[in-house]
DNA sequence: CCCGCGATTGGGAGCGCTCCCAAAACCTCG
DNA sequence: CGAGGTTTTGGGAGCGCTCCCAATCGCGGG
C-alpha cells in the first residue's frame, strides 16, 4: 500500500499536489492532474482513512444505531429494510456505515463509545422506546444525528418519520366506512412512540365518528408475531367485527390465532395491519395495511444527516414521509352499500 | 474532548504513562494507575480512534460484507440473525462492525474500498455466490478474513459453515424412512454453494437407497418465498409424495402454493425445509426442517477472525458447526410401521 | 521589458496516539 | 553502602494525511 508521499515522488510533484488531486481540489492544472491520476491508478492508491481522519477531523462514516434491546423485534423485516435503505444511501454518497445493535447490557458503555470515539461523523438512530437514554446523550454530545421516528419528549432534534397517528386513523376510518362498528385494536407496545401514535389514531378515528371507546376491545401487543397471536386470542371472547393490528407481523400472528379458532377473515373478523411487510401481500387472505416507506426513511435520514454534516445549519429538520393505504382482502368489502 | 497529552498534564505524568494506563499495560505502578484513571474518568476521556489507528496500525473494527446482489434475498431472516450474531460477538470483544451490503453496481469499487482503506482489521464475508469476485480479491490482499459458508473453488481460506450436504441428506433420508418414495426437491439457486450442496445431499440420500433420480422432480428455486411458490406450482403436475425444499422461506412459498391448490400437508404432499427460521415453527402445519445455528455462524466467524488478527497463525480454519433435524408436522408420520 | 496578479505548486506544522529506547527510581543482596 | 538488576517513567520519532501560507510560474498591460 503506497502512501501519499510515495505517489508524490513517483509522479514528480509534491505531497500537497497529490492531496489536491485525490480530493478534487480545483487548483490543479490539467496536465498535473492527469499525471498524478495515472500514478494513482497504476499503484491502486487508496488514501489511509485513519490518517485522513486524524488530519481532517472527519471520517465519512455514519453510525446506525438500532437499540433493539428486544432481539425478538429485530426479526421484524422493518429493520432489515431500514438497514438496506441506510446502507444504500451511504454507498451512494461514498460514506460507510458502522452498525451498532445496542444490546441492553452494553448500552451505557456503548453510547459513550459511539459518541466519543471519533469514529463517525454522525449517527442515525432508529429510536423506538420512550425512555431512550441515547437521545439525551446524543443531544449533549455535539455529534450530528438524525432520528428515525420522532422522540416522545425531546422535540428539538432532527427526525424523519411517518405520520403514525394520521395513518392509523385513516385505516381505522376505512374499516368504519366499510360498516364495521365493533372495531378492536391490538396496539404496539405502549412504551414505543409508534405504538402510542397508532393507538392514538385508532382512538381518533372512532371518536370522530362518535363511537365510544370500549376498553375491552383494546389489547396491548409488542409488535411481534407471537404478541399478535396471544393478543388476538384474548380478543376472541369479545367477538370484534374488525381488528386494527398495529403492525403487520402482529397481524400475521392474529391471523394464525383466527385460523386456529376456525374463524375466517374477513367474513367472521376483518383484519387490517400497519407496515406492509413483504409477507402481507401473500398472507391468507392478503392483508389490508398501511404501507410505510421504510427504505426511504433510512435513505432520507442518511441524506439529511450528510447534508447536516457537510453544511451545518441551525434549523431543525422534521421530515414526514407519506404512507399509503393498501387495500387487499383481509378487510372485507363494503357492508353498507 | 480532552487529548492524551492533556490527561497527562492533568495527572502529572507523561503521555506514555497515560497511554500505558488506558491500554492496560502492566508496567505501571498501582498508585500511578489509580491517579491517572481518576483523571480519565473525571474528564470522560476516550482515546481518539483515528489517531490510535494511525499510530498502531489497527482499528478494532471488523467489516461484515454481505454480497446480496439480490435485495430480495436480504429479506431472508437468515441475514438478520447473522448480523446479530456478528454484532454481538463484536460487542463482546470490544470491536465495532462496519456493514457493507454489496450492491452489485458498486461491487468493484466497493471491494477496493473495503480492502484498502485501512478502516478494518479484518472482514467477515457471507459468501453465497459461486463466482464471487470478492474472495479472490481478499486472498490477494493481506487482510485477515473469514468466510461464512465455504467457497466452491478456493479452499485454502478460512471459513465456518454447516455441512449442507450431510444435513440435506439427513432430512431427505428421514422422508424416505417415513415411506415416501416419490420425493421431489426445490433446490436453491445452483450458483450458490449452499444451493448446490443441499441438492447434492438430496441426490445422495436417494442414491444410497437405490432410488433413481427423476429429473422431473427437481426444480430450481432461488431461496425466496416467491421462488418456492412458483417452483411448487411447477412441481404440482408431477404429483410428488414429498418435497425437500432447500430453504424455509421457499418452503413457506411452497406451502402457499399447496394450500392454493387445495392440497393438504402432509396428507397429500409432505414438505420439509432447511434453515429453521422463526416462522417455520408457526406455519400451518409447522415445518419439519434442519436447524442451522445461524447466530453462531456469525459469532464463531467473528471470534475466529479476532483470534486470527490478534494471534496470526498460518494454519487454516475450516469450522463446521452442527445442524439439527427438527421434526414437526409437515413431514407426516411413519407410513410403513 | 518590467510589474502585478491570478493560477499552481511546495513545504512546514500539526492531528493524537503508539512504540521504542533511554533515563530515573527503586530493590535486593553481598 | 554501592553494584547490579528490575521496575517505572519520560520523551523523541513517527504513523499518513490535511491545511495554511509562502514561493513560483505564466502572462497581459503599461
Amino acid at each position: 500500500m503506497p502512501t501519499l508521499e510515495e505517489i508524490a515522488k513517483l509522479s514528480g510533484v509534491s505531497r500537497s499536489t497529490v492531496s489536491r488531486v485525490i480530493n478534487n481540489d480545483p487548483h490543479v492544472s490539467d496536465p498535473t492532474y492527469k499525471k498524478v491520476m495515472a500514478v494513482v491508478r497504476e499503484f491502486n492508491y487508496q488514501p489511509n482513512i485513519a490518517a485522513r481522519s486524524l488530519a481532517s477531523g472527519h471520517t465519512r462514516v455514519l453510525g446506525l444505531v438500532i437499540p433493539t434491546g428486544v432481539s425478538k423485534l429485530f426479526t421484524d423485516p422493518y429493520f432489515q429494510i431500514l438497514i438496506q435503505g441506510v446502507s444504500s444511501a451511504c454507498n451512494a454518497h461514498d460514506y460507510s456505515v458502522m452498525l451498532w445493535l445496542a444490546e441492553p447490557e452494553y448500552e451505557r458503555r456503548m453510547i459513550k463509545k459511539i459518541l466519543n470515539n471519533g469514529l463517525v461523523d454522525g449517527v442515525v438512530v432508529s429510536s423506538m422506546v420512550v425512555d431512550d437514554v441515547i437521545v439525551e446523550a446524543l443531544v449533549e454530545s455535539e455529534l450530528p444525528f438524525m432520528l428515525i421516528g420522532r422522540h416522545p419528549t425531546v422535540t428539538d432534534v432532527n427526525y424523519v418519520d411517518v405520520d403514525n397517528v394520521a395513518s392509523a386513523k385513516e385505516i381505522v376510518t376505512h374499516l368504519l366506512r366499510l360498516g364495521y362498528t365493533r372495531v378492536a385494536t391490538i396496539t404496539g407496545p405502549l412504551n414505543a412512540i409508534s405504538g402510542v401514535d397508532r393507538y392514538e389514531g385508532y382512538i381518533e378515528a372512532l371518536s370522530s365518528r362518535g363511537i365510544k371507546i370500549d376498553t375491552g376491545l383494546i389489547v396491548e401487543g409488542d409488535f411481534s408475531e407471537e404478541g399478535g397471536y396471544y393478543a388476538m386470542r384474548r380478543l376472541l371472547s369479545q367477538s370484534p367485527q374488525a381488528v386494527f393490528v398495529a403492525s403487520d407481523p402482529m397481524a400475521m400472528g392474529a391471523m394464525r390465532a383466527l385460523h386456529e379458532a376456525g374463524l375466517s377473515i374477513p367474513e367472521d373478523v376483518a383484519l387490517v395491519g400497519f407496515d406492509d411487510i413483504p409477507a402481507s401481500a401473500r398472507s391468507n387472505p392478503p392483508l389490508t395495511t398501511i404501507r410505510q416507506p421504510v427504505h426511504m426513511l433510512g435513505s432520507v435520514a442518511v441524506k439529511t444527516l450528510i447534508d447536516l454534516i457537510e453544511h451545518p445549519v441551525a434549523d431543525l429538520h422534521h421530515i414526514i414521509l407519506p404512507t399509503q393505504l393498501v387495500i387487499r382482502e383481509s378487510c372485507g368489502v363494503d357492508l353498507i352499500s
